[in-house]
DNA sequence: CGCATTTGTTACATTTCCGTGAAATGTCGG
DNA sequence: CCGACATTTCACGGAAATGTAACAAATGCG
């Protein structure tokens, strides 16, 4: 399984140091944002898990919150509130708001990181994810790790079949370089965009006659029309 | 027969040292968490019982149960509450979400240890659950821990046994490392990844013929295919 | 304790992946 | 048809993933 990545919004820096620094121990992707402002503008919608304070300068994690889960790219993605208050009323709105937990500060890291493994379990548990997705009789089993074609296997490698995945899944959507890296590559590792042109090759001649379904957009990058 | 695995949630530790102390001499293999998040952290579905204090910090007993009867793997694991409340609702709503009984605090040792002997004969009745799962020759009686080929036993280890039964009665799906370290080595003990590896090897080994049906997905992990 | 068994670690061989540079080819506006 | 730029394709080799044996540590048992 990849990576989760986890989006750390909070204003006070040294917290979000520690928060990071654990969560990657954990063997979590972390990115960090220091305002809502700053954290919406990061795709929040490519997060597994949002960790999200309650208190913070212009935005507050609960107003933050409401505008996550009125868009529909984003209302899936669980979120935690960290807060300072206890009283009744601001636990019961953030829940209400569709927090799927909440820690009261001030929190121990194992408690934090309990909460993640559970959040990030239960999401797991809930998504029925997408079996399979198919285009035709390009058929792929996102559990299996497999890709058919006409019922015959093929032996696509992961890159190819995080790719292929991601074009199929969001056929006539254009891809560029970037989102591509972005989503498929992590973001440590820094990688050419030239290699996307490679894959693609690659996969186009594996995929045969599906290949000239996989389009370029000069300038702009890839997508699969069908 | 194997002892009884009990779970202790209840977030007042001194109670969980009685209970554990006194389950523990009358031959129960106890383990205890002190909120609800911790014990579904602690594989609930491997307990023969759980012991679950309605009123708890975050998040409540009940809730807590609802998560239980509503997964598949911990559904039948048998639940007592132990409450401090009595009001009639309380119970029925308690008891509607499957738990097996339930204890008014404060109670006595001998109340509690007579309800537990109770619920666990009445469990171990109604246990017909699935005992045994196969493929082909390769048959594994999940109750007995004992793995056939085409009749003749073989010698699996803990481990083996652990992780061909999970692939076998989830043929087809490709487990990661990671997701199997957390279902088969509990969360505390750290364990290297490649370690899977070696116990692959001499499953594979083990089971002669069958070991070319658990493929290796390069990058993702393995699985058992037909 | 001493032995047998299980289980985790390490090291190394082998395989497979996949990023890179460079050359070939394609595209597009003029 | 040219030139500038973008994409395709190829071949190479380092990096990563896996298989396996041998060793070490932990565990269980009489």
């Amino acid at each position: 399984m990849a990576k989760h990545k986890i989006l750390v919004v909070d204003d006070e820096e040294s917290l979000c140091e520690i928060l990071q620094f654990n969560l990657e121990v954990e063997g979590y992707d972390v990115d960090v944002a220091y305002s809502a402002e700053q954290a919406l503008e990061m795709h929040p919608e490519r997060y597994s898990l949002i960790l999200l304070d309650v208190m913070m300068g212009e935005m507050s994690g609960f107003k933050m919150a409401r505008l996550l889960k009125s868009n529909s790219e984003t209302a899936l993605v669980p979120v935690i509130f960290c807060t300072a208050r206890d009283s009744e009323d601001d636990t019961v709105a953030g829940l209400n708001l569709g927090a799927d937990d909440y820690i009261t500060k001030p929190f121990s890291i194992r408690e934090v990181l309990a909460r993640v493994r559970s959040v990030l379990r239960r999401a797991a548990a809930s998504e029925p994810e997408h079996e399979t997705i198919a285009f035709e009789g390009l058929e792929m089993d996102l559990r299996r790790k497999l890709c058919t074609l006409d019922g015959k296997e093929l032996a696509l490698t992961k890159k190819e079949f995080e790719i292929l995945a991601l074009l199929i899944a969001h056929r006539g959507v254009i891809f560029s370089r970037e989102e591509m890296l972005h989503r498929i590559w992590s973001d440590e590792v820094i990688v050419l965009d030239r290699t996307i042109d490679v894959n693609i090759t690659r996969l186009r001649r594996k995929i045969g006659p599906y290949g000239k379904h996989i389009v370029t957009r000069l300038g702009y990058g890839y997508g699969f029309e069908e």
